[in-house]
RNA sequence: UGAGCCAUGGUGUAAUGGUAACACUGCAGAUUUUGGUUCUGUCAUUCUAGGUUCGAGUCCUAGUGGCUCAACCA
């Protein structure tokens, strides 16, 4: 397993309490510790389940054990090899190395050879009942179950049946292999359990060669059994699924792995079902899995998230049993934390006005060096040009600033970052109003910090030059939802009306030439305004970035007032 | 008229039965050629009621509140 180290995630933290059932453990002498992230391949990964992987690869690497990487393939219907793919690179990406690749569906033989082994002892019988009556007979969380009438089949007749089932001989849905437990158990769960179904489906993996597959409570324990899981971590929804787990690896008599239960991941105006993401890809709302308003890894990738900063936030969000709600702020620091440091700094201006030195030559033009990283002097620096006309930022003007504003207005001067101080001397408008120029002077004296009477200004505004700026696509995203969209949404709308409809607009910025180059994940902070990331599509002809997340702007709150 | 799980600042997570802490957020200030960063300070917490104890966030009892479970999904 190997996972770079990041700075702030090595604090001393307490043990969380699956560490402290590890400890006690390897303190009985069980020193071996393997465990596994199963995800079924149905969709992209998302943060909820970065969580659980920085959670399982975290605790086998901590204890030096084994971290398997299995795919829970027992629904081909829903599942694929693109999400296969995509899971893969994802758990790579985030830093960590599975010990072993295995798939649930590579145990199909075992698995039905045990329960042929469960069906002779008279612990699972083929049942007739349609799928209603199965569901009426089970009762409900009130009342007990009832009996299946073909409960008490003998053992060759369940045999034969099952044997047949396999075989293909009956149609999907006509009889399905039960656990004969107890119908009254007040756990649902435990109330004869299904546990193969007939589905004459195509595999992504076993093709046809399969017409009966395993229910997820047959197929996770024993899988996590054959693999020697010690610690089976999942999440709370599953705790009602632990007496069956047990049941199952008792019953078998095979490696008793343990299952254990911690809350999932929940965040702030974030939709965080596979189903639902789904639905969002399939509607077309957004563009794809990988859109980066998504919740998944994909997207956060596409968005310029960087993979120590995620580690970081599943690291700080902590393992409990307690249900939470995890502000979205809380990631965004995380990723503010770390692209601080790595993240080269570029001047854009993405709603610009133009800016016209009246007292610059006209055709001159100056070569400014630039810091690249101020935090990190090895990112080195670069030559940014500057002439007569260049264009500010339309929110670095006010006409009649209020009492805090220190950038530019008529009469106040500002520094050009890395160049002249400038003093606003006439402003320019349309027949409509609207400012459509400043004209400005500048301190010829006043290169490198300095001013020729050692005058200091409060404000710093960023600038492109008009002649050699590049046109770039901005994409800004906000949050897809505007508030938290519930379970059941209310009669007579859909989970699509909760879509934040200003969750992406597109702007046409002005970039200083350097980013000509800039493609493929490229990550800078454009001063003043946020943390963008060149997008994987984006050509030095046709620029596009991804805006990751914004600076902490406390000025914009001084603008509300 | 079920079973299981859970309850600590605004949000998360800690605390051998012994001074309730850490991070985020908020607020205030300092530094700053990014209203960013960094630094300093600061506000704010044990669901309720009993009980055990010299001492309870922690143990016990009762209550209250929340979540999960009635797919041939995982």
């Amino acid at each position: 397993m190997s996972v770079e180290k990041i700075e702030g995630a090595e604090n001393e933290r307490s043990l969380n309490f699956i560490e402290e059932v590890i400890e006690a453990d390897i303190a009985k002498g069980n020193t071996r510790v393997q465990t596994r992230f199963p995800p079924e391949p149905n969709g992209y990964l998302h943060i909820g389940h970065a969580k659980s992987i920085c959670l399982n690869f975290g605790l086998a690497q901590k204890y030096g054990g084994k971290c398997n990487l299995r795919f829970d393939d027992t629904n081909p219907v829903k599942e694929d090899v693109e999400y296969v793919d995509s899971i893969k690179e994802d758990v790579r990406w985030l830093g960590f190395e599975w010990a072993g690749e295995y798939y649930a569906s590579d145990y199909f033989e075992q698995l039905y050879l045990w329960a042929e082994e469960m069906i002779k002892k008279g612990k699972a019988y083929v049942d007739d009942q349609t799928q209603e009556e199965i569901r009426q007979n089970r009762g409900t969380v009130m009342v007990a179950g009832v009996n299946s009438p073909w409960r008490e089949r003998s053992v060759e007749e369940n045999l034969d049946l099952f044997r047949r089932m396999r075989a293909g001989e009956f149609p999907d849905g006509a009889r399905t292999l039960r656990a004969r437990i107890d119908m009254a158990h007040p756990n649902m769960l435990m109330r004869d359990p299904i546990m193969y179904r007939i589905l004459h489906a195509h595999h992504h993996r076993t093709g046809d060669k399969w017409c009966i597959y395993p229910m997820y409570d047959y197929a996770h324990g024993e899988s996590d059994s054959i693999e020697k899981v010690t610690h089976s971590v999942c999440t709370l929804e599953f705790a009602v699924h632990r007496p069956l787990y047990e049941w199952f690896i008792e019953e078998l008599g095979i490696f008793p792995s343990r299952q254990y239960e911690f809350a999932r991941l929940n965040m702030t105006y974030t939709m965080m079902s596979k189903r639902r993401l789904l639905q969002l890809v399939e509607n077309k709302v957004v563009t794809g899995w990988d859109d980066p308003r998504m919740p998944t890894i994909a997207a956060m990738r596409r968005r310029g998230y960087t993979p120590g900063a995620i580690r970081a936030f599943a690291d700080r969000v902590g393992v409990a049993k307690r249900d939470n709600v995890i502000d979205l702020g809380l990631l965004e620091f995380f990723v503010r934390e770390d692209l601080n440091k790595t993240a080269q700094r570029r001047m854009a201006v993405l709603n610009p006005v133009k800016v016209v030195i009246t007292n610059y030559p006209e055709g001159q033009t100056e070569m400014f060096e630039c810091v690249n990283n101020p935090e990190d002097e090895s990112a080195g620096k670069r030559q940014v040009p500057f002439t007569r006309e260049l264009y500010i930022e339309r929110d670095d003007f006010m006409e009649e600033p209020p009492k805090k504003y220190f950038r530019l207005s008529p009469g106040n001067e500002v520094r050009l970052r890395y160049s002249y101080l400038v003093k606003c001397e006439d402003v320019i408008k349309d027949s409509e109003g609207n400012i459509t120029e400043l004209r400005c002077t500048y301190d010829p004296d006043s290169k490198h910090g300095a001013s020729s009477d050692g005058r200091k200004v409060k404000g710093v505004i960023h600038w492109v030059s008009a002649e050699h700026a590049k046109k770039a696509e901005i994409r800004l995203y906000n949050t897809l939802f505007t508030k938290e969209c519930p379970d059941d949404v209310a009669e007579g709308e859909t989970f699509f009306d909760y879509i934040n409809p200003e969750s992406l607009t597109t702007v046409e910025a002005l970039l200083e030439p350097s980013l000509a180059e800039a493609a493929g994940g490229d990550k800078f902070q454009f001063e003043r305004v946020g943390y963008f990331c060149a997008d994987a599509d984006s050509t030095p002809e046709k620029l596009v970035f991804n805006r990751t997340v914004t600076l902490k702007d406390s000025w914009t709150k001084m603008n509300k007032e």
